[in-house]
DNA sequence: CTTCCACAGGAAGGTCTGGCGG
DNA sequence: CCGCCAGACCTTCCTGTGGAAG
């Protein structure tokens, strides 16, 4: 059987699908070359030698804030190469690198050049760091730019702070900070030093509205996907399913892509709003199941006992949404089961605010006035999160034969 | 108006792991 | 090998609080 001599000669959709993915830049970024300009007139000073101005950045998930300063500093360290202004452009992604050690240590292991002398990623005292970033930067005797993406999630201000003194320190470098962040409320719990210092400019991106979408989609698709490929009223509902969560470029881009394969992997001629609205289906399915998959222990456990309880109540045609003690109470039945320790009430409570950031639960604090006050919790889709937990080895003991399926007890 | 429930969530500290230099 | 370090993950102890009931 020639298996994939059938799948190749099945007609691709695509010209080039890295166009569409989120991780691609292109070289003009519809709608935004106000930000470009504003941007390129901070950093510009680089290109004398000078320190350009710090920078902070706001903008929700996908309003361009990171490509526009990967687009702006590529251009800066070509036109450095053209005019011998060597310059050092860093992007540190802080949600990856969120300490103050790690942050220090990414930024040295950029500039260094050998293998050998890379900073480990533990094992020194992060003063030590320091040092030597200090050496290796006065050592290069350049500007360098500090691109710090999700700055919020950065795990203290002290990180910051180092950073932002550290023109102080140096002899012959110079160093500028990007910071970039989607929290607007960010800056409020910062260090006010810091605070000035990282605040020197501001630049907010606005969410795109469906129209700017719906260039910024038409503009990719005309380098991503072959010609004719697209029913008419596709971009424009891609355009709006995205715009109706707050704007976000990414997710329009994904809607197209998925949209895409889906229809490929169909025959399809043509890419039609169902295959849209099957894209949004399973973009939303595969983030909680990738995100339920690789939970720990205990939160998947958790999960299961809120799962089974819904049910319970469900049965019972009783009000869905539960309490923190009632979720508490059935988890330390479930460990009992497992003969594992439960984990505190206190500790549980984390583990639910971190599945409701993660999307995966809907918990809010509410008051049931003399009853006391507690979260509200429900999960956000409960046949996928089942379908996940029932193949999950690690739940065995809490699952039941019956038939071929593994059921919840 | 006050009371008081059932927690939320901050602070501080303990334990364990992986990985370093010497 | 040891001693040290940072960070992940927990526990203990604690103070704070929205709003229905009294």
């Amino acid at each position: 059987m020639d298996i994939f001599g059938t799948l190749m000669r099945r007609e691709s959709l695509f010209l080039n699908r890295e166009v569409l993915r989120p991780s691609y830049i292109p070289d003009v970024l519809p709608h935004r070359e106000r930000e470009i300009t504003h941007l390129a007139e901070i950093f510009l000073p680089a290109l004398k030698g000078e320190q350009p101005s710090n920078v902070f950045i706001y903008g929700k998930t996908g309003t361009g804030k990171t490509a526009v300063v990967k687009l702006v500093g590529s251009k800066l360290i070509e036109k450095g190469r053209e005019t011998n202004h060597l310059i050092d452009f860093i992007y540190i992604n802080c949600e990856v690198v969120d300490t103050h050690y790690r942050l220090l240590q990414n930024i040295a292991n950029q500039l260094i050049n050998s293998w050998k002398d890379r900073i480990p990623f533990t094992g020194l005292p992060t003063d030590e760091v320091y040092l030597r970033l200090r050496e290796i930067m006065d050592e290069k005797k350049r500007v360098a730019i500090i691109v710090l993406d999700e700055i919020d999630k950065l795990k203290g201000d002290e990180a910051l702070y180092t950073l932002s003194r550290m023109n102080g320190d140096l002899s012959n470098a110079k160093v500028s900070l990007v910071g970039i962040s989607n929290d607007l409320k960010f800056t409020e719990f910062l260090d006010p030093r810091v605070k000035s210092s990282l605040g020197e400019e501001n630049m907010v991106f606005y969410p795109y509205n469906a129209q700017e979408l719906q260039d910024i989609l038409e503009q990719r698709a005309k380098a991503a996907l072959k010609p004719g490929v697209l029913s008419d009223s596709v971009i424009p509902l891609c355009a709006a399913l995205a715009a109706r969560e707050h704007g976000d470029a990414r997710r329009a881009l994904d809607l197209l892509r998925i949209a895409a394969e889906l229809a490929e992997r169909e025959n399809a001629k043509k890419v039609t709003d169902r295959h849209v609205r099957k894209a949004m289906h399973k973009i939303e399915l595969d983030h909680i199941a990738e995100v339920v998959k690789t939970l720990p222990l205990h939160s998947k456990i958790l999960l299961l006992a809120i799962l089974r309880e819904e049910k319970k109540r469900k049965s019972m045609g009783m009000n869905l949404s539960l309490t923190t003690g009632e979720v508490y109470d059935t988890y330390c039945n479930m460990c009992k089961k497992m003969s594992i320790e439960p984990l505190t009430q206190r500790r549980v409570g984390d583990l639910i605010s971190e599945l409701d950031m993660l999307g995966i639960i809907t918990a809010r604090v509410i008051s049931k006035g003399r009853y006391g006050r507690t979260r509200e919790i429900r999960l956000s889709s409960s046949a996928e999160i089942q379908r996940i937990l029932q193949n999950d080895s690690s739940l065995r003991p809490l699952l039941l034969y019956r038939g071929e399926q593994m059921k919840l007890i």
